[in-house]
RNA sequence: GCUCCCUUCGUCUAGAGGCCCAGGACGUCGCCCUCUCACGGCGAAAACAGGGGUUCGAAUCCCCUAGGGAGCGCCA
């Protein structure tokens, strides 16, 4: 803030008895990535001073407010696993306060009626954007005394016209507005229901918010809100305003840089340890340090740590993390995250090999668990095909012999382990002499139908002595099919 | 247009005057490991937006310029 702005009324000093913080999403949509970043945040920080995280659904705008999103948007902080200690609290529950609060301003003078149409205010602002001045609401009603018969008026808060207003932001510092760059802002509108600015002044106040963690966006509405603070008499809570989260191209991320609902990433295959993981170190950091369990997020989080310039979301990054995770949570973990994927993809039933023994075998080899559900179609299905370029390098013509010795092998074999198993693949190699390789990749296209799989020993002892060596013997017929 | 905010490798970032001819991570490329695919290990290329100051010394402080973002609604 420049030295020129005068504060209209020192910022209200008050003692931080309990952190309270809130996350506070309109029902318009679906929790995205933005959001569940501010959400994380504001966990985060009441978590770590043993404070209270509060659920507030701003859904004023009874218009595109849904219910449905109110549930997804619920839903999707518990996947994260950002519990709320209160809420949701529903504004439009609320409407009365808001009422009699505004009826408190009127009536000390610190709001009035406006009787100003949408279309008069319409046509001013055209007029000003073409004057080239910032359209703005120009106190028309400012000092009226009579009701304007037939219209039925908004109330707006009467801002003040000289001086300057400013706070201290605990990620950017101070920041400073002429009065003379606001206007008088609608608080309620002609059907009595609360606008944005003033409703969340009247619940953070009410709900007690020790600290506003939001998007930067609402830089720009802070002063407004800090006149209605002042004019009821409130304290003012700590601001912390965070950096945007942009696209790959440098805008806004919304919907034409692909998913960005947390509930379209759970689909895809990520786990929400991954996506809270990748969302903390997007405008926050601790040195160098990339993997944060969540209670060394909690133990390190602060809000002076937190970056002030814009993040681009990288799902590179993101796949990464999921990766790790993947192959380094508990395999039970795994599998409950990954069970309600298997019909998704077409699995109807993994009973037989039990999936907390194929888990293991894929932890480390998939990015998602959506890959991870694709892997283990192997396990519980014959091969649908060949890959026919697999097949002729490795069982083509000619090369029927070594099927034979390995099922003749492995079916005198009683010990039916990885090891046990490695150690006859070892075995028939030598004395073929043939390296691991060349016995390794025919077994795999025979059991797999392709090149790629788990280690050949544990596929065989996850798959079963049953089981392989049927699709030996499949493999086998397949040759004699093409031989003859 | 006006107001506010932001600016270190392609991306996320470390860096709070000398430790920095700038460190880590993702991605990319190369090598090693290896029964395939991965994991892992090792290595490489890659940045202080530009210009002025202040200082013995600036990525770090100040100013200007440029670029980017946000707000200016009876949306939130």
């Amino acid at each position: 803030m420049s030295p020129s702005h005068r504060l209209t009324d020192p910022p209200v000093e008050h003692r931080v008895d309990r952190v309270r913080t809130r996350f506070a999403p309109s029902p318009t949509g679906f929790l995205h990535i933005g959001g569940a970043r501010t959400a994380l945040f504001n966990w985060l920080y009441a978590r770590h001073f043993g404070g209270d995280f509060i659920l507030r659904i701003e859904d004023t705008d009874t218009h595109r407010s849904t219910a449905a999103y109110s549930q997804a948007i619920v839903e999707g902080l518990a996947w994260l696993g950002l519990d709320p200690d209160e809420g949701p609290i529903y504004q439009s529950g609320r409407f009365e306060r808001y009422q009699a609060v505004a009826d408190t301003l009127i009536r000390q003078g610190s709001a009035y009626r406006c009787y100003c149409t949408p279309q008069e205010l319409e046509e001013r602002r055209n007029e000003q954007t073409r004057r080239g001045e910032k359209p703005r609401y120009d106190g028309h009603c400012r000092d009226l005394t009579v009701a304007r018969p037939g219209v039925s008026p908004v109330v707006r808060f009467r801002t003040p016209q000289e001086g300057a207003v400013g706070f201290t932001d605990s990620v950017r510092g101070a920041i400073g507005f002429e009065n003379a760059e606001l206007d008088d802002l609608v608080i309620l509108r002609s059907d009595g229901t609360p606008t944005y600015n003033f409703g969340v002044v009247v619940d953070d106040h009410d709900m007690e918010i020790t600290h506003v963690i939001r998007g930067d966006d609402h830089i720009n509405n802070t002063p407004r809100q800090i006149h209605i603070y002042h004019a009821l008499g409130f304290p003012l809570p700590e601001f912390a305003h965070l950096p945007m989260i942009l696209g790959p191209d440098g805008s806004r991320l919304s919907k034409r840089h692909g998913a960005v609902s947390v509930e379209q990433y759970r689909l895809d295959g990520f786990l929400p340890e991954a996506m809270v993981n990748y969302l903390v170190r997007l405008g926050w950091s601790h040195g160098d340090q990339e993997i944060f369990p969540t209670d060394e997020m909690v133990q390190y989080f602060d809000l002076t740590a937190i970056s002030r310039s814009p993040a681009i979301f990288n799902r590179d990054k993101l796949t990464w993390l999921n990766q790790h995770y993947l192959k380094s949570l508990p395999g039970e973990r795994i599998r409950s995250a990954l069970e309600p994927l298997l019909p998704i993809i077409g699995l109807s039933e993994w009973a037989s090999p039990a999936l907390g023994a194929v888990i293991p075998l894929l932890q480390g080899r998939s990015r998602t668990l959506t890959e991870m559900a694709e892997s283990c179609l192997v396990f519980y299905r014959e091969p649908q095909a060949y890959d026919e370029k697999a097949w002729r390098e490795h069982l083509g013509s000619g090369q029927e012999h070594l099927l034979e010795v390995v099922r003749k092998r492995l079916d005198a074999q009683l010990e039916w382990t990885p090891e046990a198993l490695h150690h006859i693949l070892t075995e028939v190699a030598e004395a073929q002499g043939l390296k691991l390789g060349q016995v390794a990749q025919p077994i795999r296209v025979a059991l797999t139908g392709n090149t790629v799989s788990p280690p050949i020993d544990q596929t065989l002892a996850v798959l079963g002595k049953e089981r392989s060596l049927a699709r030996l013997d499949r493999a086998r017929a397949r040759q004699a099919g093409l031989a003859g």
